[in-house]
RNA sequence: GUGGGUAUAGCUCAGCUGGUAGAGCAUCGCGUUGUGGUCGCGAGGGUCGCGGGUUCAAGUCCCGUUACUCACCCCA
């Protein structure tokens, strides 16, 4: 089987010192999750298809369906997940007798999604997802929460300046409809195009699109919106338009931007041409731009979705928030050169003097490993400088020479430095900043 | 799904108006039984994406196809 190996075009994989990055990174999020006391939960990859393209019209296309490969097909037609929150409300629905509410999850998964990958947009990503869901009433409060957990996600990467965008879609549909446009989501999609054509360019769509010149350009004045405290209220109720929808969603928005502002400074702003996100959302809408780069797209985004999860008797309504790992790690690691500090996580080769002692190298290896410092023994008892040369290569910091101490004792060599002290395998240990790879961002010196 | 670009060694690419493939980096080996990153010498590795056509002759021209890539759609 010669055939030649090539890339798939949307499924990124990373080499092994970008992967340990991408970990880091992982861990992280998934120990802010916790911290904010969220429960972990795992959902199967595939969703009867039914389920998936209900969600919106332009959904089906995304989809990739699982067949097998010699299967018939009278089998059950099953999706991947395009995201993480239709089979995180269809797997409250299955269990609602069992959990407890307002349940609060995280959720750390791959998702597909079958479009043209493009700069910053995969086939097969991974998205790190919190939300919570309750039954029949959810709190407003949440709303906010969601904005200080990000904050303190984004606090410890090094994703340098970023903002989230919050709207509320209540406050364009009360709007739209106060000034009698009916189309709410087809207009929010044009008005979301602002950045890319201008006003200029979505004013002729919205014409397109049957609104009158004076629709369109109300609608472009509520776009333009944008602050960073409270003010908008006042900007929007100055347009003279007046509706009970839009009357709701401005105090819902109003209370978010109070919250975030107290326990989350300079990280929200309301910006009324946010729409973006899937047909399901209802209430506030998140998306999350970085200041190096607003153009990449959003690279955190959710909202409130008040009908999702509902079996037709009892509806749960949700907000939750996703991070689009695999897009901020393209950025990230792919553009800018985010790495880690090795390509292995051993931080120690035990060298081996010759093969007839290669055992006494094994057992300093294992006490090594019992007290927590990643160690690997050398594959040849080579000269030393190959052993050495083969740590380098990896970006292992330590080598360990056994016997090669006073009194027969062993030595460890920071091969960066050259330093090399004698040392004892049943106690010594690392620096904590060479215990385990560590990120290591551009900028910084090596 | 629609439109544009590209397709030569593991990677980045050269190859002018057609005449039986090159560089840098990387990899591996050696530099007199051991503590490396520099340096020197050497080696391996390509049916020029695939199929067809034009031609005495095609990596080089034409057609098709596939893959990758960029933009649109939509979105993390």
């Amino acid at each position: 089987m010669a055939s030649k190996v090539t890339p798939i075009s949307g499924f990124q994989e990373w080499l092994p010192r970008e992967r340990i990055a991408e970990q880091y990174v992982l861990d992280t999020i998934r120990e802010v999750f916790e911290l904010h006391g969220f429960a972990s939960v795992s959902t199967r990859a595939v969703e009867p298809v039914e389920r998936l393209s209900d969600q919106g019209e332009d959904a089906d296309k995304e989809i990739y369906a699982v067949s097998r490969l010699a299967g018939g097909d009278d089998e059950a037609r099953l999706g991947l997940h395009f995201d993480l929150t239709v089979p995180f409300a269809r797997y409250v629905l299955e269990n609602s007798g069992k959990l407890t509410f307002p349940f609060r999850r995280y959720q750390i998964q791959p998702a597909w999604r079958g479009e043209r990958p493009q700069r910053g947009r995969y086939r097969e990503f991974i998205q790190a997802d919190v939300d919570i869901i309750d039954a029949a009433e959810l709190p407003g409060h949440y709303e906010a929460e969601l904005l200080l957990v990000i904050a303190d996600v984004f606090g410890r990467l090094p994703v340098g300046a970023y903002q989230v965008h919050v709207n509320n879609r209540k406050i364009c549909e009360g709007f739209y409809r106060a000034i009698g446009i009916e189309d709410v989501i087809g207009t929010l999609r044009i008005v979301d195009k602002l950045d890319k054509i201008g006003e200029d360019g979505v004013a002729s769509l919205l014409l397109a699109a049957g609104c009158s010149q004076e629709q369109a350009d109300r609608c472009l004045a509520l776009a333009r919106i944008r602050t960073s405290d409270t003010s908008f209220v006042q900007q929007v109720r100055a347009l003279g338009v007046s509706h009970p929808v839009l009357e709701e969603g401005l105090t819902h928005l109003a209370s978010v931007m109070e919250t975030a502002a107290e326990h989350a400074p300079g990280v929200a702003v309301a910006d009324l041409r946010i729409a973006r996100g899937l047909d399901y959302y209802t209430g506030t809408v998140y998306e999350t731009m970085l200041e190096r780069d607003p153009g990449y797209g959003s690279v955190c985004s959710g909202g409130r979705y008040d009908a999702l999860a509902s079996d037709g008797k009892r509806t749960y309504p949700g907000v939750g928030i996703s991070i689009g790992v695999s897009r901020l790690l393209g950025l990230l690691i792919g553009e800018e050169g985010l790495t880690a500090s090795r390509e292995t996580p051993a931080a120690v080769l035990v060298a081996v003097n010759d093969e007839e002692t290669r055992s006494d190298s094994i057992r300093i290896a294992a006490a090594l490993r019992s007290r927590g410092v990643p160690t690997l023994v050398a594959p040849k008892a080579a000269k030393f400088g190959k052993q050495i040369q083969f740590a380098d290569r990896r970006g292992i910091p330590y080598v360990w020479f056994p016997g090669a101490g006073e009194r027969g004792g062993d030595a460890v060599k920071d091969i960066r430095s050259g330093d090399q002290v004698d040392a004892d395998a049943a106690s010594w240990t690392p620096p904590a900043a060479d215990l385990h790879a560590t990120l290591v961002t551009p900028g910084s010196s090596d």
